[in-house]
DNA sequence: GAAATTCGGTGGTCATACCAGTTGACCATC
DNA sequence: GATGGTCAACTGGTATGACCACCGAATTTC
């Protein structure tokens, strides 16, 4: 039997948690007053401190916007959000992927990846060049399990961006790390081809080793496309099957439901249509 | 008379601004133990509560863990941040800006720009065409100033990734957006020849109308080419006068001060050297 | 020596004050 | 009619002191 370890969560994450969730999922709309925070107390039952942590993290992810004497609004997150928001918006409230998310997400990694390898050519040093060798053999030994490739393959992709010394997207990555570990499970039979090409990371080290940019960029640049163009298999497959638009149902205050527990490898159509309101 | 708004920051924030400062500036090393909440109330002389909000906060910003019953210790933030630190690196200690940081911002800049043009144009609308001439229109008004050609640069910009349709490049621009105003002052010299060349921006604004993607692809990365080279050539120059690479001041616990309400036009060299002390 | 226990320190939660800023209604003034 | 003053009823911000839950190391026990 397999138990996972229990997850803690304190009570002002609890309250974070709940609040980002209505938000992300427009069950408050932007512009819109948040209730008091003594309001809040009394609806979810705890004191004021867990509700002011909370609320002081939803103002730092730019969800909420809180005044002094004033009340506190709801954010429109799709301009005052970050990065991290990316693996709270890839699940829908059903627990189904929203392949919209998901495609932005290899969408950016195949803006991001070839020039990642371009700067690290650039830049690389004999060290690095020594341990992108090092995984490159790791891989072709571990032909087995195709999830152990996809961990070398991420790290792989961790040196490259050390090496890359560009500290935007050092950050970027991290925020994307996090996305594509939610993703995992899933990601892993759609680039399976990705990842199976053992000679592109090969060709990717030994151009970083000598110092070629524009090999790296080409050979990285064919490698991610891949991926990319997997993904788009699949997400129109998909919305051949169901071209209608799924919107975001108001659920109101129903019980917390953690998708990443549950991660349904059956795909969700994950559209949804919404027009601006300022 | 221009008056500006009198900022006001709460105590818990600038709890937070304090110890992020020290970490992000290497005062306090990955690893090292932060003091105790209480002792942190001793040595700040504030509550508790503010104390908690504010590691909350940095926690969430991926600055440091904590641990119920352990302890709380400062993590990499070079690992585990995200793009929202840009703008806090972007600053050395001592207000002058890191050249490094400022081209790692233009370096992924560079990188997104062409394709968020790309996918503009393929999922283009016509509204969406029409705002970006009239943004060309404006900026083939104002002629003068170039802070103004800047504005609509960037609204012109914000216009094209809402367009891309890609909710990644959405929250990954709304971060550099941040940065990129800390930057306004200094960029608007280094990137005039990019902001002139509005015959470009209305080569972009043509092909995403027409759905042109790979016209729009090639134009901004020629754009994009120029401040880029720009900032290269400051970077060389400054390097040449002091070659010793950049590095943390461990400067103790100095007074704060406000770079952002300090922005010096003359770029400082962005680079001191000194080894690591944890 | 290894296992169990104790104990001190850490973060987590709580209740209750009170301070400080915002807003709108009301009113006197000009 | 517009201006400014006053006030009351909100809002968020700060403070205090107590207690709970948890971790880890020192201590005791076997």
């Amino acid at each position: 039997m397999s138990l996972k370890p229990i997850e803690r969560k304190s009570l002002s994450d609890a309250v974070f948690d709940q609040l980002s969730d209505a938000i992300v999922r427009g069950r408050m709309a932007p512009g819109s007053a948040l209730p008091s925070e003594r309001t809040l107390c009394d609806m979810l039952q705890v004191n004021r401190g867990a509700i002011r942590e909370a609320l002081k993290r939803l103002s730092q992810a730019g969800l909420i916007n809180i005044q002094h004497g004033g009340g506190t609004t709801v954010l429109d997150f799709k301009r005052t959000g970050n990065l991290d928001l990316l693996s709270q918006l890839l699940y829908d409230a059903d627990g189904t992927i929203d392949l919209k998310v998901a495609r932005s997400v290899m969408e950016m990694r195949a803006a991001l990846g070839p020039d990642i390898a371009r700067l690290c050519a650039r830049r690389s040093t004999p060290a690095i060049g020594a341990r992108l060798f090092s995984l490159v053999t790791a891989m072709e030994a571990a032909s087995a399990d195709l999830l152990d490739l996809q961990e070398l393959a991420i790290q792989f992709w961790d040196v490259l961006v050390r090496g890359a010394d560009n500290i935007a997207y050092e950050l970027a990555f991290n925020s994307l790390r996090g996305t594509y570990d939610a993703l995992r499970e899933v990601l892993v039979e759609v680039l399976a081809d990705e990842l199976r090409d053992r000679a592109s990371y090969r060709a990717i080290a030994e151009a970083v080793a000598r110092g070629d940019d524009l090999s790296a960029t080409h050979v990285s640049r064919a490698l991610m496309e891949k991926g990319t163009q997997a993904i788009f298999q699949v997400l129109a497959a998909l919305e051949e099957v169901s071209p209608g638009d799924a919107a975001e149902a108001d659920t109101g205050t129903d019980p917390r439901t953690d998708p990443r527990t549950n991660p349904q490898t059956g795909l969700g159509t994950g559209f949804e249509e919404d027009e601006e309101l300022s």
